[in-house]
DNA sequence: GTCTATAGTCTGATAGAC
DNA sequence: GTCTATCAGACTATAGAC
């Protein structure tokens, strides 16, 4: 039983990084065993198919993403709005400049996403709250006075354009002032209150 | 002669199309020949290995992209700045709402760059003179007085991201108020000139 | 749980006739 | 130029011993 955990556990890491390395189809079954250290029919005793392992890895991913896109609201003021704002895109710059493999990886899901619709489903579940956590922290702006109401939902989608693609350019090597972008991004979407 | 053209031509066009729906993995030669409606060794007369096909087919799209990206400043004004930035927007957001197979594909590309360096040097390439096109209209704003000269590369590189994630995001199907939302971009960039 | 052995399929690529 | 025939190699997946 713990020797059980213990492999499945390292299929599944390995698994993660191969895949992410060398994508899905340039993985084969045998790569991970031999990563693993064990025989290829081993790992049919933990995942059915290797479909059923790429699936599982996805649903993790998706877990991962749904609690750190979490945005909760409570502890906002006039005061630390925009600090907030600039430290949640500044956290997750650093992120992927850490990570290299969870962006890779998930660009192989939304490929695989626009061919085959049951991750496309799952996929716009993950954005379409990752839509609504922005616009909920906008639209609480505008409650507090630090946002400018005209065109809220527009200003919302910017920033989430802006800090979901700066893990893309990352992916591809290209050194940007990324946080500068992000700061400029914040301070664009946010200038323009009237105080009266 | 003449039927050496036409069936390169098709070879390339159905390659073309094949690859953004299946991917490059999922689709062999056997089902490019059965689409072409020749044999697979045919396409060997034409291209060496499927490698080189592939090859072709980036260079191609490099091209495209280059040609599409290029902005020329000589008649911008005062008033037809904010225009002019705008349209060229609106006019990538419906090029890649008419075009699917064009976003499919080069996200295949962008995949497999991050894993051969052959592409990615032709990638980055692309995306350098992306940001610098930009980048000139931006100061060219400047200059002319329709841009805050504050952060100007960072208000460059906020229209880049958002412009370039436009097409990743309808890539996935999600309907979105795009073009408001490159309006939103334009506007929030071109605000806060002082005119003194 | 993990192994060896292997079935069965598909792939990219080549040889050689027409 | 295009074909038929065929190759070696890699793949997923399974059978059955231990």
């Amino acid at each position: 039983m713990k020797d059980k955990k213990e492999t499945y556990d390292l299929i599944v890491e390995t698994a993660y990084k191969m895949f992410a390395e060398n994508g899905f189809d340039k993985t084969s079954l045998a790569m991970i065993a031999k990563g693993v250290g064990i025989s290829k029919p081993a790992i049919y005793y933990y995942f059915d198919s290797k479909e059923k392992l790429i699936d599982f890895l996805f649903e993790e991913i998706c877990k991962e993403i749904m609690i750190q896109s979490t945005i909760t609201v409570d502890d906002l003021t006039v005061n630390n709005f925009e600090q907030f704002l600039l430290n949640f895109g500044f956290k997750m710059i650093e992120e992927q400049e850490r990570d290299v493999y969870f962006n890779k990886i998930f660009n192989e899901y939304i490929l695989l996403a626009t061919r085959n619709d049951k991750y496309m489903t799952q996929l716009n579940k993950i954005q379409k709250s990752y839509f609504e956590n922005f616009s909920m922290l906008m639209n609480y702006g505008v409650k507090i006075g630090v946002v400018n109401r005209d065109n809220v939902e527009n200003k919302s989608n910017i920033l989430v354009m802006v800090i979901d693609n700066i893990g893309n350019f990352i992916l591809t090597g290209l050194e940007l002032d990324y946080k500068g972008t992000w700061e400029e991004a914040v301070k664009s979407v946010l200038k323009g209150v009237r105080n009266d």
